[in-house]
RNA sequence: GGCGGCAUAGCCAAGAGGCCAAGGCGGCGGUCUGCAAAACCGCUAUUCGCCGGUUCGAGUCCGGCUGCCGCCUCCA
């Protein structure tokens, strides 16, 4: 397997630290408003990796944090008149409603910064220690002249950083980048009792504070976007090396940034979509497969003229699926002939391009490639056995669900492990009322009164539901 | 100003030296159908921004140019 580390630049063999183990940790949200798409990007692409990893035989732990403290949510938090905390609350719980609508399977530890004073200061004070930080009037900041290394994840030196600096010094600082590991707090903000006096976390000390109390030192893959690479993952190391005296990831992935109009998505250019609003427009497979189509480093652009196409795409998938559902209901328990000996041969071949393409660097874009071809054959074998042998179909299905359990784009019953198909938008009256209109127009079906017939299927598809007559009888969805 | 990335068909997008340049959307023709839809069959880039170079051979490596984007400031 090979993974692209950002700290090298260039695609590396990946070797975890322990064999048959691998140890992740992605940045998580600042938890003062809903997330957008570009939030989206890193938990989808990062949440396919770690299935994916899993589907390999690794034993993953996965961590991703929650700033639930920092400058930006006390500021919203004042203007809404909210405790702070209490604002991160109720964004981590929206937090958790998107993701689990994106089919993002939670991580095995969520740990909140407030929740890790003690692990933080300790952190803290073990650099005061060791000489790599200093205090300033209940301040505590990072010298970045004692890390020799400073620099080398974003490829940059300290010269070249003042060069092109846009910062204002800070008086206090030794070193204008040198960066803030504790703050000390103004009256009435949130503060926490350190050797410093009360105060809270800078914001990069927490991920090294949290990952290494939970991964300890060298685990394997550190993971966000491309924006956080300078100045956090970058201050990241230069804590967690200089703390430790060890080396403090083995991998470094970042994903690239969502675009509109080519410009980067971002909260302060204010061209953001909230998931939320998006999952109003479009079911939320869809959206996944959008950012699954699209390698993850690359730049993607979004508008909802991609993504109706990207729900095109998928609905290739999804009526496949289906078939092969009926196939399988229809199917008949045959001996395999020279038609399924080839199929089944094939199978093995779209594994194996699946397993190759996700080696190489989580390539999602050529994987779901392999999806296409696999569909396309089952969709032609289909078409051309009636009925089908069953045992072939159920191998086939055996390779969607594998593929769905890594690129998690179709809900999956839980209970009969079968594929959901209609989006949850439907159900209970309303699919009634669409089963009685379906039986009348049968009945002017037989009656060859083709107005009649036409008039209902038009009529539904304008309301987004098609119609499909088969010889085993009229299939419907949505679109 | 410093550093970095990207440029592949009408659109989206894989492809990092060598069988015919994946896949999707769209389009065209055909099979099926009452007509459709879906599915199936066939077609849709003599060519990979431009100019040089390395090589028996280059979207794929090197240099230059043009264009777009990003980081250097909170941002996934």
């Amino acid at each position: 397997m090979e993974v692209y580390n950002t700290l090298t630049k260039k695609k590396e063999t990946f070797r975890p630290r322990e064999p048959g183990k691998v140890s992740m940790y992605v940045c998580g949200p600042t938890t003062y408003n809903l997330i957008h798409l570009g939030n989206a990007r890193p938990l989808v692409v990062f949440d396919t990796i770690r299935r994916y990893l899993t589907y390999r035989g690794y034993a993953v732990t996965f961590v991703q944090n929650f700033t639930d403290i920092d400058d930006k949510i006390i500021t919203r938090a004042a203007e809404e008149g909210a405790e702070p905390l209490a604002l991160s609350e109720r964004y981590i719980k929206e937090y958790f409603q998107d993701a689990a609508a994106l089919n993002v399977l939670p991580a095995d530890v969520h740990p909140r910064v407030t929740e890790h004073m003690p692990v933080i200061i300790d952190l803290v004070v073990r650099l005061l220690e060791r000489g790599f930080a200093y205090e300033v009037e209940g301040n505590v900041y990072f010298a970045v002249t004692r890390f020799p290394e400073y620099g080398k994840l974003s490829g940059r030196s300290l010269d070249e950083m003042l060069a092109g600096a846009r910062v204002e010094v800070d008086p206090r600082k030794r070193h204008p980048m040198d960066f803030a590991l504790w703050k000390r707090s103004r009256p009435g903000e949130p503060a926490w009792d350190s050797p410093w006096g009360p105060g809270r976390p800078g914001w990069h000390i927490e991920c090294s504070a949290m990952s290494l109390h939970y991964l300890g030192p060298g685990f394997d893959i550190h993971g966000g976007g491309a924006d956080l690479i300078f100045p956090h993952h970058e201050n990241e190391i230069a804590q967690s090396e200089a703390a430790t005296g060890q080396p403090f990831v083995r991998y470094w992935l970042h994903n690239g940034f969502i675009t509109v109009n080519r410009e980067k998505m971002s909260k302060s250019l204010g061209n953001f979509f909230l998931v939320r609003e998006i999952l109003e427009k479009f079911p939320p497979s869809v959206v996944r497969f959008f950012l699954l189509n699209t390698h993850y480093r690359s730049p993607l652009d979004f508008d909802d003229t991609r993504l109706a196409v990207a729900g095109r795409a998928l609905d290739r998938l999804r009526v496949s699926a289906r078939l092969l559902e009926e196939g399988l209901e229809n199917g008949r328990e045959r001996a395999a002939g020279a038609e399924e000996e080839a199929l089944l041969s094939e199978l093995e071949r779209f594994k194996d391009a699946f397993i190759r393409a996700m080696d190489d660097d989580f390539n999602t874009a050529q994987a779901i490639g392999v999806f296409f071809d696999l569909a396309h054959r089952v969709n032609g074998y289909l078409h051309r056995s009636q009925p089908p042998v069953r045992a072939a179909l159920a191998a086939a299905r055996e390779l969607y669900r594998d593929f769905n359990r890594v690129l998690g784009l179709f809900p999956v019953d839980e209970q009969t492990g079968r594929f959901v198909f209609e989006e949850p938008c439907f159900g209970g009256k309303a699919e009634q009322l669409l089963e009685l209109l379906i039986a009348v127009r049968q009945e002017a079906r037989q009656r060859k009164d083709w107005t009649t017939a036409d008039r209902i299927r038009a009529g539904l598809r304008e309301l987004g539901i098609v119609l499909e007559d088969t010889p085993e009888g009229v299939r419907w969805r949505v679109v």
